[in-house]
DNA sequence: ACCTGAACACCGTTCAAGT
DNA sequence: ACCTGAACACCGTTCAAGT
């Protein structure tokens, strides 16, 4: 049997190694389905190699969709500095851009972001790689809130408390409207306003929250 | 072959319809397990009936998965409205008793939750019945934060807006919290303290925002 | 009307065998 | 070292056949 050899061209890139050639194929699966559907197999016949060959570059599924979502927060980290860049300096701009980027991203890539943002009963704990990018990403809106703080604008302490409660909210949103719990807006830039509008109750919140 | 004879006295409710003993019986596995790894097929056997015998009942595995949900819909509804009863009078404690509700569910119920608050990429909107249980509970959050507005501690306004932000809120460290994202506390206590801590930032923020 | 038995087209995972 | 072929133990779904 010759089960692959039709989709054997559809690995073009001979020169990288089958992982990369795994991964890179899982996201462009990804890219066009829920990641319930989204099998080894498929994947493995996508690079044109028998499904057991996977297992020679991941312990198991689990671990390839781990470096899926972990290639996944590259991608959003730059998503997140290009916000940044685009909002210029003032704090307020940039916290509403950083949120609105997190639904933004899921939006544009739903597949990908159930697999990043949680929900499909990954455990992250085993794969610190994956913690370890998302942490980064992490970073990046606890130092907004942290300028707030400096600049003033934002009641000083409990600084992972109130990163934590910005992180729940727009992570609820963007959970939610994935998920079609809340309708999206008739169009994106209504969609922005709408999440943008919620996001301000936090920002409010923590003007005026008492350290 | 009798593959199920071994186990035909776990249906232990021949009064009811089989309708009703697969769901329960799902809700009994769902309570050891993660949703991902409850299967149509073990539902069945506990039930004490083929795996075909469920398609009588339900149109595929989806709908047994909704008409799981709706009935926790239904037991959710109850931990809500015991805990409006407890909390007396004063709508900032009305609903912070609410959120700590939806997230205490969830902790004690991480299956059951699952399927009921999202996550599993069911469509809602296939399920009147589940869609009609579930806006029951929101309509709950929506008379609170209006009691909060009669009451002057809430600005007027926008209800509907102000709703989504608490709703979102609440149900991002749910989720956060079920996917071991954020790490629960140190009791179920700790964790109380720490989620309304979190969701006191959304209370101040509604009352501050302008209508 | 309701359930069984058997089949179909899939899964994830393992492992001896090839090169 | 890396991949194939084949097997194992599962899935969800369908359907003729039994009662």
């Amino acid at each position: 049997m010759k089960p692959y050899s039709a989709e054997t061209k559809a690995a073009e890139t001979p020169s990288a190694s089958l992982r990369e050639t795994l991964i890179e194929g899982g996201l462009r699966l990804l890219a066009k389905g829920a990641p319930g559907d989204l099998s080894l197999r498929q994947v493995a016949a996508a690079a044109g190699v028998t499904h057991a060959a996977a297992y020679r570059h991941f312990e198991d599924k689990n671990e390839l969709l781990a470096a899926m979502a972990q290639e996944g927060f590259r991608r959003f980290y730059d998503y997140q500095m290009e916000a940044l860049e685009r909002s210029g300096p003032a704090v307020a701009a940039r916290f509403r851009s950083l949120g609105w980027t997190y639904v933004r991203f899921a939006l544009e890539n739903p597949g990908f972001a159930r697999i990043m943002f949680g929900g499909t009963g990954l455990d992250r704990r085993r794969y610190p790689g994956l913690m370890a990018v998302q942490a980064r990403s992490a970073r990046l809106l606890q130092q907004v809130i942290q300028e707030g703080q400096t600049a003033g604008l934002i009641a000083p302490g409990k600084l992972k408390q109130k990163t934590r409660a910005a992180w729940a909210i727009v992570h609820g949103m963007t959970m939610l409207l994935l998920d079609g719990q809340i309708p999206p807006g008739s169009s994106l830039a209504a969609t922005e306003r709408s999440v943008t509008a919620v996001i301000e109750h936090v920002v409010v919140g923590m003007a005026a929250t008492a350290s």
